[in-house]
RNA sequence: GCGGGUGUGGCGGAAUGGUAGACGCGCCGGUUUUAGGUACCGGUUCCUAUGGAGUGAAGGUUCAAGUCCUUUCACCCGCACCA
């Protein structure tokens, strides 16, 4: 055995590999099949760490389940529509088919000599017109089951450039290239009936066990549910033809604080106000020119309008209310209307501070009737309070209690209703760009809105398009939007809105079960391959894009696409943590920044190497393109092979948690597998050894398996390889006899095999393992070599630890306390005295309490 | 702002409520080497050290708390047109 060659011995077991096709899926039900999918990568064009992480996870996954006896599916594609390759043809020229193209070679390239267990027969891009022509034709089928329809929504609009922005175009309200500010326009687009699954995506989250609590959690909180009253104030004057204002509470027990009615600013009552008030219009459209994220309208500062309306009040109809446009209302949830509660709720007392609106306390905490000034009393709903004059007759009831005795109270007297409510919106999946996949409808002045025949698909993109000018390049294209009408065959127009990118993403997991079917699916391999045993990805698409892949199963099972058993598509999801990097900015001419790649920056002058313009370095973020902050493998890669890359990459730091890119650790790394290497051809060249010795190393080693194992299904990599370097240091100085060493190094190469594939092969065909590592079984620990005949205990005293025994594993309870009060540190510490208790808990610890 | 998470030596991190710091990096010392590097062996939480303190901070539950509870601080992720 010569030198450990990384490059050499990589290339030849990838062939191998390769030749005896051991990664090709193929359906065999003599086995338990096993189906291991990472979130599929935007083809950026270069991989960074984040990808290493996240394959080399799900590889050692796949390769751990392959040894086990799975039929593996383990395939890579790409999600290869979006913005990015717009952006780029812009700046750079070019087309976005042949810059996404060209990445998904160069990305590809990079990956194959990682040595994952892919199989890249299966291997297909979303822009691909057979990928996205199948999407085509769900759509039509999603719309014949009433799954989508069109309404009208806001969008970013950019009046210089005359484009729609994308949330992440818009910075500090204004669009990113035009610097212009940005307004809110309405825009007729298509939408998926997500909101139609809101209670059966929320309980189905339920049965999602071996999904992490916390991405449950986020979904259920995104979902939104709640059970409130729906009721109307009247209006005192009937005005622009309405009579009263529906609003939706989840506090209707409040309703003797409200002080205000709040209504959105895109509520039709004040779209009529509007129409006849400048004050009211000048208000309107300053709101309008807010961002249209939820984060910038919460953060933004609360600003009201006073109508001059009044409203009536339910319960006391002596009573009237003011109305006001209150910026912080949204038009999508509820009725776009409000009461406001300063007295328990921080949002409407600031506002009411504000503008001056009396504060009225409804309740007080039981101990403390101190009214509220400028802080809010909001307890939880589950503590008692004291409710004062309350009108449904309250006295100390929980507000849930409160909550639920109103609304019956309310339905009683008919005053309103009680309604559950969800938060989640229907998605809405226009997007007015060229680069993803065209919405087949056609536009035709006789028919309407009519979807395109499923014969005409894929309705491809054109490829003579320009990207000198902002806004969409299929408007302008001179002929690509005509055809004849589907329905009457009369001259009719294409839509030219294409689909968000989510769409790509929510399906291609049960395309990869028959990647080159004539429809989207085939029911058979379906059937066979999912669901999706382990799914892996960012912790960022904990929400939206799990939770549109979700509805997609549902709506797929609906239109005949996947069998009712898919509709929870992953089986058990794991998040890892980010990669993270520091950021490297500098500014453009106009302040905006600019970011540059950590190979093109000099650290040690903080500039940047190309210009020695001064960079600003911003703290850690989760590595994106966008920013830049992206390290690249390839370097380790090539100075010290894919299997130190790997084992590097999942050694450090837990799986779930972000890590921190730095250089120092990948030679570390390859030095261990150097000295694996070493090793082995030691064991090799070795004679004789002792027997007596072998008992040691061979419990060593079980007790090795036993943990790497658990470490591989816990998703604890980092224990598995510390563990196994632990068992590397044991070997390295066993004197056992030669045999059981070279078994020894055998399993050790086994248990390394699903992190370094290569150099396991290489180990194994050298100690004259049987066939390819990839295909051996999986080491099974002997459960009598795990049973220890003593064990050590620490003994407490008072729980500090003060000394140790050592006893037989089974020596009963008593025994063991005669034992430890016989210690010397503990006779000494009790001083002639006698203990209070002792606690022994057998095999663990042993605690005297004095 | 709302929702979710994270916080332990110089660093990455380990620890079914039961010996805090496994394993690795770095550093220190030694052996080998013409030297450097490599390789190997030993050490390495801190302090005013026969003892004491210690897991972001403060309090609590417990025989026993990094782990459970309360409050608080910092950072990260998501917030519906980034993917």
């Amino acid at each position: 055995m010569s030198g450990y060659i990384a490059n050499e011995i990589e290339a030849k077991w990838q062939a191998a590999w390769n030749n005896a096709e051991v990664f090709k899926a193929t359906r065999d039900e003599s086995k338990p099949k096993y189906y291991v999918l990472e979130m599929f990568p935007y083809p950026s064009g270069r991989i960074h760490m984040g990808h290493v992480r996240n394959y080399t996870m799900g590889d050692v996954i796949a390769r751990f389940k392959m040894s086990t006896g799975h039929n593996i599916l383990h395939p890579m594609g790409w999600d290869a529509f979006g913005m990015p390759a717009e952006n780029a043809a812009m700046a750079i020229g070019g087309h976005p088919k042949t810059w996404t193209y060209d990445n998904i070679a160069d990305m590809r390239a990079q990956m194959k000599p990682l040595g994952l267990s892919i199989d890249w027969s299966r291997e297909f891009a979303t822009c691909d017109p057979e990928y996205y022509g199948q999407q085509q034709a769900m759509f039509i089928d999603m719309l014949g089951k009433d799954l989508i329809y069109r309404k009208k929504a806001t969008v970013n609009w950019d009046p210089v450039d005359m484009t729609v922005l994308a949330n992440e175009q818009v910075i500090d309200g204004k669009g990113w290239r035009s610097n212009a500010e940005v307004e809110r326009r309405e825009l007729t687009q298509w939408f998926f009936k997500i909101s139609d699954f809101s209670e059966e995506l929320l309980s189905a989250l339920d049965g999602l066990e071996n999904w992490p609590e916390k991405v449950r959690t986020m979904q259920a909180n995104w979902i939104g549910k709640s059970r409130g009253l729906q009721f109307a104030f009247d209006l005192t004057t009937p005005t622009a033809g309405f009579d009263d204002i529906e609003v939706f509470t989840t506090r209707p027990d409040t309703l003797n604080g409200a002080n205000f009615v709040g209504i959105s600013p895109d509520h039709p009552l004040a779209k009529a106000l509007e129409a006849d008030s400048p004050e009211v219009a000048a208000f309107v459209d300053e709101c309008r020119r807010m961002d249209t994220t939820e984060a910038a309208m919460e953060k933004a500062e609360k600003k009201g309008f006073d109508t001059g309306l009044t409203v009536q009040h339910p319960i006391y109809p002596d009573q009237t209310l003011p109305v006001w446009i209150a910026n912080f209302i949204l038009m999508g949830y509820g009725t776009g209307a409000i009461f406001a509660c300063p007295a328990h709720d921080q949002r409407d007392l600031d506002f009411s501070r504000k503008y001056d609106l009396p504060v009225v306390d409804t309740f007080f905490a039981l101990d403390n009737d101190t009214a509220v000034e400028n802080t809010a009393f909001v307890p939880p709903k589950t503590e008692p309070v004291k409710w004062v004059n309350h009108f449904a007759g309250l006295d100390v009831a929980t507000g849930q209690e409160a909550i639920d005795t109103t609304i019956d109270w309310c339905e009683a007297k008919n005053i309103g209703k009680g309604v559950t409510q969800f938060r989640l919106r229907d998605w809405g999946l226009s997007r007015q760009r060229y680069w993803g996949c065209p919405i087949p409808v056609v536009h035709c002045d006789t028919c309407g809105v009519v979807p395109e025949k499923k014969e005409n698909l894929p309705i491809e993109l054109p490829f003579d398009v320009s990207f000198d000018i902002p806004g969409n390049p299929l408007d302008r294209h001179p002929t690509w939007r005509d055809t004849p009408c589907p329905s009457c065959g009369k001259p009719a127009k294409r839509e030219t809105d294409t689909m968000d990118t989510f769409v790509d993403s929510s399906w291609y997991f049960a395309r990869f079960t028959s990647p080159h079917a004539k429809t989207p699916t085939d029911l058979d391999d379906a059937a066979y391959w999912m669901n999706v045993d382990q799914y892996i990805g960012g912790v960022e698409h904990a929400i939206l894009h799990l939770l549109y892949s979700r509805f997609f199963a549902r709506a797929m099972n609906i239109t005949g696409h996947l069998p009712e058993k898919a509709i929870e598509p992953f089986n058990a999801l794991f998040t890892q943590g980010m990669v993270t990097h520091e950021i490297y900015q500098t500014a453009d001419a106009k302040g905006r920044p600019v970011y540059h790649l950590p190979e093109d920056v000099d650290l040690d002058t903080k500039t940047v190497t190309a210009t020695g313009e001064a960079l600003k370095i911003i703290p850690s973020a989760k590595m994106s393109k966008s920013k830049k902050n992206v390290v690249d493998p390839m370097s380790i890669i090539e100075s010290y092979g894919a299997d130190t890359a790997r084992w590097f990459v999942l050694s450090d730091s837990p799986p779930e948690r972000d890590v921190e890119w730095t250089a120092s650790g990948a030679e570390a790394s390859h030095k261990f597998l150097t000295r694996i290497w070493g090793l082995c051809d030691r064991i090799g060249k070795m004679q004789g050894g002792k027997a007596s010795e072998d008992d040691a190393l061979l419990r060593a080693m079980h007790h090795t398996i036993t943990d790497v194992t658990a470490g591989i299904e816990g998703f604890a990599f980092n224990t598995s390889i510390a563990k196994i370097y632990g068992f590397a240091n044991t070997l390295s100085k066993s004197d056992a006899s030669q045999p059981t060493q070279k078994m020894a190094v055998k399993v050790l190469a086994q248990l390394m095999s699903p992190f370094t594939p290569h150099l396991s092969e290489s180990i194994w065909a050298h100690q004259d393992g049987e066939g390819l590592i990839t295909l051996a079984p999986w080491p099974v620990a002997d459960p009598a070599m795990l049973i220890d005949d003593t064990v050590t205990l620490p003994i407490q005293v008072n729980g500090k630890r003060r000394s140790e025994i050592k006893v037989p594993a089974d020596m009963p309870k008593d025994e063991v306390e005669k034992i430890a009060l016989a210690d010397q540190a503990v006779v000494k510490a009790l001083n002639g005295g006698s203990p209070k208790k002792v606690i022994v808990v057998p095999g663990r610890i042993v605690n005297v309490v004095i």
